[in-house]
DNA sequence: GTCTATAGGAAGATAGAC
DNA sequence: GTCTATCTTCCTATAGAC
């Protein structure tokens, strides 16, 4: 590539290593009360990921479970209820990246590790970003309403660090909102076409995602 | 903004004047047999948009058609042909805009018009663009491999006109098949998010993508 | 080409035994 | 907490009259 240190991969070997700190390792439904409860989760996730949530039917989620569909309302109100689960668990994540990354100080460095983190967990965990994106609306209004309250919140940290790295001097300015929005959309959409034989892996993507990102906002080097 | 003509707008006008006449004015579905089948088509872009394609009954179809269920057999085969004829419309317009822009002389130019071209289609048309790209699943085989060998054709070309710009001296070399996939993928969410309180009306959004798209290609300007 | 009526099956959720 | 059995509702698609 052509233009200084965006692209000539020094700064991207850091990018990449903050970046992953980003990413939560820790088991995804952890928090999930119980082992039964996670069993369902995760089968959830692999049969709303493929044949969305109207399409599932309980007799697909527990298929390969040994569970039978009357276990399921031990551990959950309703199918909808797990859905509910897996969405907001990745809303969270979300979240978390989001504010992990806008912690730090330099906002250019801070926009390509949101990027990457985003970006690198979105294709690691392709199968569960599908249901946390793309379900939204199976889900009741109040579950909806949740949800659309953590994601209003990661687009606002987002236009606010655009609106710091433009302060700086670092970004041009621009349309912060527009933007902000396209940066977040290129993220998700990981999700969509990601699938089970990618042109890259998660770490590659987010490298190449990271300097987008910069690109996009016009970084003055 | 700050860096050169990309972003000052003097050619963005030029730009969006071109890319206005490749967005499709014909009546999206008048190649539909019947006007019967049109109703069918339309309610049904409404339905599969808002609940999804296994979420809608045929009731939600044909609720305020007038018609019953039965007419739909009429018109078409099943609920899975009448979602095939919407999503088969939709991918054919996309790969005529990559067509019509490709054919462009100036590289530059000719991604700038694209990517309004499509973006604005998007959002104009963000109701019959969700059903196109976001129910895919629920096509037969026979179906969804006819979409795919378009959208294959659509990657292809976008990828053939990076590489025509980069031989030029007009985008930085790079990760042709990776920033391919980020414009289209940058496109195709606008229909996810795109909704009925916008932030910016399809002229202005397809302005904006023409630039984020400029700057993803690195122009070297 | 449109309707009413309905076949035939599958859906989500619950009852009650263990 | 898990099961089997089942309730009730809704689904896609078809039959047959007009």
């Amino acid at each position: 590539m052509a233009r200084g240190h965006v692209v000539t991969g020094t700064g991207l070997d850091r990018v990449a290593a903050l970046g992953a700190e980003l990413v939560p390792r820790r088991e995804l439904w952890a928090d999930v009360s119980s082992k039964t409860a996670r069993k369902l989760v995760r089968a959830g996730v692999e049969t709303f990921a493929t044949r969305g949530f109207h399409g599932t039917s309980l007799r697909d989620i527990i298929a390969g479970t040994g569970l039978s569909t009357a276990a399921l309302y031990v551990h959950f109100r309703s199918k909808e209820e797990l859905l509910f689960e897996i969405s907001h668990r990745g809303y969270t994540v979300s979240v978390e990246i989001v504010d992990a990354a806008s912690a730090m100080d330099d906002p250019v460095e801070a926009l390509q590790v949101l990027m990457y983190a985003f970006v690198r967990w979105q294709a690691e965990h392709h199968t569960v970003a599908r249901v946390v994106f793309y379900q939204n609306d199976a889900l009741n209004a109040e579950h909806r309403d949740a949800l659309l309250v953590l994601r209003r919140d990661a687009e606002r940290k987002v236009r606010v660090l655009l609106r710091r790295g433009i302060v700086a001097g670092a970004f041009a300015d621009g349309d912060v909102r527009g933007i902000g929005a396209a940066l977040l959309s290129l993220g998700i959409d990981v999700a969509r076409w990601y699938g089970p034989r990618p042109s890259g892996s998660p770490d590659e993507l987010g490298r190449l995602y990271s300097v987008l990102a910069l690109r996009a906002v016009g970084v003055l080097d």
